[in-house]
This record gives structure tokens, sequence and C-alpha cells, in this order.
DNA sequence: GGAGCAATCCTGTCAGCGGCAAGATTTATC
DNA sequence: GATAAATCTTGCCGCTGACAGGATTGCTCC
């Protein structure tokens, strides 16, 4: 990002010398630009180092390995889903309306954080995820828990919210990643812009609403 | 699977000596395997290649890199879910009953063909994907298309057979996903046997199911 | 202020990987 | 039965992730 400054002292910026100074971070921070440019899928620790200016050695010092550092960004993804998800439920709107905000921040979220979606969700269900990143995750699946409770209405069945609940995550959670899995008919018939497959959203959002409704 | 017969002639069955004799299917099938034990996401040609009691360059003879394997899986696996769509589209059902089989269908199919699913969705927008990968997918999409439209009915306006056709898509493709995606909230709540998970799928499918008839 | 210590970073090394080239062996074709 | 094509093997290359051991820096406490 930032030109590297050969000035030594400063705030803990970026290299200043012998030690990096924010090196966890930058490497986070890099590892997601790989990542997310050309639709990339992975990424090399080597070349990640040499990127930073750093040798193939330092990023051990801050990961463990390169799990680890793909847990971290996978952390990052959850919280700042959560949070979106937070957001949504925290609108001054109909409970139904929450819902289908909260549905566009979900997608919103996937189509500008391409990467973190992909960290967070595509690895393999052997690799057991740290805390730090199962917190986030319920944080963001009890924002999206309460949404849907909200949407069903007080006095709906367990099983009810169950449905709305997945009805709504699997709904968006379905279009991010077909969204995101590159030329599909998902990108075409949304005409490949944003705005195209928001409207797609808002369509499917306001149907499944119906269908909350006419329950 | 067989166990190799030190016999020579037979059928073009599995290594006879120096010449394999079906050693294309088998690099499949073995791949396939190797992806859907303990739940792994990655493989290694050479490793897939001792398995099969192969030199490590042999594999180069039927698949001009691991891309184009991986991409083989995955015509495979379109191959599969279209027949799969397209034999729902043939149940004499109504059409909101179709459209509800052939969502049980797709999680089925991901359900019991997870290496697949994931080979099919999840690699690189970067890299394009053949034209038989392409075709299967199409075939599969067009089989998907048809079901929503004829759920949707004959008067519906664009907009809406396709609001159907991606809300019943996304629906049971984010469930699949959720579902191959570990011990997530999808696997908790449906109790992690594919009797809860198919359970789940039919509560979200009648919910639709009611979503497109008050339209 | 400086000695000790922990944090951070570097270099070197290792096995494993995917891809390529060149040669060996088998099968198919005429 | 000779020639060509298909298939498989061996050997090599650069790259990768992980690890070990040593260098440098910054912090703490006396």
């Amino acid at each position: 990002m930032a030109a590297k400054k050969p000035k030594k002292p400063a705030k803990p910026e970026k290299k200043a010398g012998y030690h990096h100074g924010d090196l966890r971070r930058s490497l986070l921070a890099e590892a997601v630009a790989m990542l997310e440019a050309d639709g990339r899928v992975e990424f090399s620790l080597r070349d990640l180092a040499r990127r930073l200016g750093v040798s193939h050695g330092a990023p051990s010092h801050h990961f463990k390995d390169k799990a680890a550092l793909l847990d971290a960004i996978a952390e990052d993804g959850f919280r700042l889903l959560a949070d979106a998800l937070e957001a949504a439920r925290a609108l001054p709107l109909s409970p139904n309306a929450r819902l289908e905000a909260s549905g566009a921040a979900y997608v919103k979220f996937a189509v500008h954080h391409p990467a973190h979606v992909r960290t967070m969700f595509g690895k393999a269900p052997s690799d057991v995820p740290s805390d730090g990143c199962l917190n986030e995750s319920m944080r963001a699946f009890g924002a999206l828990l309460s949404l849907a409770q909200d949407a069903a209405g007080p006095g709906a069945s367990d099983k009810d919210v169950r449905a709305v609940t997945f009805m709504a995550w699997s709904s968006v959670h379905g279009l991010s990643l077909l969204w995101l899995d590159g030329d599909g008919p998902v990108r075409m018939t949304s005409g490949g812009t944003e705005d195209g497959l928001m409207a797609l959203v808002a369509d499917v959002s306001a149907m499944i609403t119906r269908a909350v409704g006419a329950r």
C-alpha cells in the first residue's frame, strides 16, 4: 500500500529497518490483496514475504503456519460480517425490512470481501478453526438468528424460526458464492454489475418476505 | 476399488503390467476418493499416482496438468447433477412439487458427492472451464430454469421467473455448501445426519413454494 | 546506562510438489 | 514383422511450506 519510508523512527509504520514494525497486520492485508487480485484463490507465503520486503522465514513469527494465517483472515471476515449484520439489526425498520436489509448487507459484504468469504467458508472441514474465529462466526450467526426471530414474529414455533433462518441465510449465502464463482448464470443475468446483483437480491428477498408473511 | 489381478488379458481392468489399462478413469475415481476421505480439500498428483501404483509422470499423459484433471472431475459432477435435475423434471408431479423434488435432489447430490461439488464451484474465476464442463453445467442450469418456469406458471413475467429460479437455486446451493463446510449451524441444527438435513430442506422448500404461490 | 532477555528477523536446509524432457515399453496399424 | 502411436518411467528443475540455528533489535529492570 504505502511506500516504505527509509526514515527510521516515526510511528509503528511500515518497514523501518531490521524490524518491520507492523508485520502481522501487513501480512494479513497483503495476503487478502493477493487473493483478491485477478480472481486468484491461492497465494504463496514466500511470495507474500517477498512483497513485503521480508525474508521467507519472517511470517512464521506471527503465524505458526499457513493455516493459522488463513484462520486469522477468516476471523477478520467473520468480525466484519457480524458487525454488518448487527448494524442491520439496529436499523429503525420493520422486522421484515430489517431481514431484507441484512440479506443485502450479507451479499454486499461478500462482493466487497471476496477473499475473506472464500477463506471463511471454503476451507476443509478437517482443520478446526481457532477460538477467536469461532467466536466471531457465532456472533454473526447470533445476529442472523435474532433477525429471523423478529421476522417470524413472537408466536412463531421453533421449527418456523429455523426455516426462516436457514431460508434467509442459505439464499444470500448461495447467491453470494454463485456470484463469486465467476461467469455463471448469476453474473450473466445480473449484468455482471454489483447493482444488477443487488437488484436480484432485492427480488429474491421480497419473495422470501412474502413467504414469511404467508406462513 | 477392485483388487488388481495379476492376470494379464481379461477386460480393460486395472494394472496388468507396464500399461495400466484404464488409468484415466482410475485417476478420476481415486482423486475423488482422496478428496472425500476425512474432509480433505486438496490432493497431490504424486500421491495419487503412488496409490495407483504408477509413476509420478504417468498422469500427464491423460491430463495436461492438475487443473485439467480437476476440470474433468467438475465435468463429471455437472453431468451427474444435470441428470438428477432432468430426472426430477420428468417426475409425474405438480410443477411446485417437481421444483421441491429437484431441490431435494440438488442437496442429495451435494451430500453424496462433496468432492465433485467443491471442485465444481470452489475454483478460481480466473481459470476457464473446458467446453465439456461448460456444456454440462449449462445443461444443469437449463433443467433448473425449466423447472422454475413451470413452477412460476405460464403467465409469469421474466422477472418473476428469474426470481423464482435464483431463489430456488441459491437456497439449495447455499444449504448444500453450508452443510459441506463442517460443523457450522446447519450441521448442528439438523443433527448432523442426512435425514435431518433433508427435513430442513423440506421445510425451506415448502416455504419457497408458498412464496411462489403467493406471488 | 548497561546487562539480560524476549521479540523479531535472517539464512540455510529439507522433503514434497507440479511440470517438463528424454528415453523405455507396449499396443495398434499397415 | 516393421513402423508409428500411445502409454509409462526416470531424471531434473524451480518453487513451496516448515523447521533449525544464528543475528539484530527493543524492552525491562537493576
